[in-house]
DNA sequence: TCATGATTTGGTAGATTTTACCGAAATGGA
DNA sequence: TCCATTTCGGTAAAATCTACCAAATCATGA
């Protein structure tokens, strides 16, 4: 399905999401118009799922961010659903995975100040129903925020 | 510094990283040549730090994913550098933050399969000095995976 | 209020890139 | 081997980028 040459041309594309066809094409070692047909068909498949700018957290004025262990009372596809529900829309919550492990769920959450993040814990963590237990674990550096997966 | 129109310009490229300057500037409603100074100013000044392809995880074959709480036996510089200086250099581990809370440190590492999560920490975690604890959280589901502040 | 210097703006044109199409080459079953 | 299908490289028109210009805007002090 996704083959040697298309790896090539996806790793270049997460590493410069704004390479040319040309540069792409000659990087990955072929005629621009087959590079150019690789890249349509990873998007159109949905392999490439799209295309974003990377925005230094820090410096657009992000100061605040952490990571959340939830954990709900009951797992019934009701709450589980309104909780899913309601985390897709808030767009504080950057990431929500569903894990092993002593809770239910991690969140990242980022905000511009620890004021922000208290109102998104009072406002809307703390009203979901269903919820057993918020633990917070504040972000003190970022060491890595990568998005590319390693191919 | 960043003002209100730069803020529509982010908000947009993350949504599109590959919009093309002309839509950009009628959609932040400014002319396309101030529209693309703007840009090339966010671009040079870090506020932007890249743009990058969103690669679909599982249908590029990482069927596996985990996080990872992690925590260090001391916290002298030296165990601690040497910690981050080998998380940077391992692809699959997208993201290390350091965090508050019972883990020092939290990971999320993507791989092909179990047997090459396996291989992880075998072959790299468990081999790191001063490592503590490790506490694999696998992740069932990824509710959301997204990158864009929220301006 | 006005003058002045600095900054930002919109428009433009040449250079670059994208995108759709072509016939040729490669591929793979029967 | 033959034929159908897919994939290839090349090409040209359309779209876009990018660097320049002069005009408009802004900030400041007289």
């Amino acid at each position: 399905m996704v083959e040697e040459q298309d790896e090539r041309i996806l790793a270049e594309l997460q590493k410069d999401g704004r390479a040319t066809n040309q540069q792409l094409a000659e990087i990955v070692g072929m005629s621009t118009s087959a590079c150019w047909r690789r890249v349509r068909a990873l998007e159109e498949s949905g392999v490439i799922s799209g295309y974003s700018a990377l925005v230094a957290r820090e410096r657009a004025g992000f100061a605040t961010s952490a990571i959340l262990h939830v954990s709900l009372e009951r797992h019934d596809v009701k709450f589980v659903d309104e909780f899913v529900a309601r985390v897709m829309q808030r767009r504080e919550v950057l990431e929500c995975f569903a894990t092993t492990g002593d809770a239910d769920y991690h969140l990242r959450v980022v905000v511009r100040d620890m004021d922000a993040y208290n109102r998104f814990l009072d406002e809307f963590m703390f009203r979901i129903p269903g919820i057993r237990h918020v633990r917070t674990n504040v972000i003190l550096k970022e060491i890595k925020t990568g998005v590319a997966l390693p191919f």
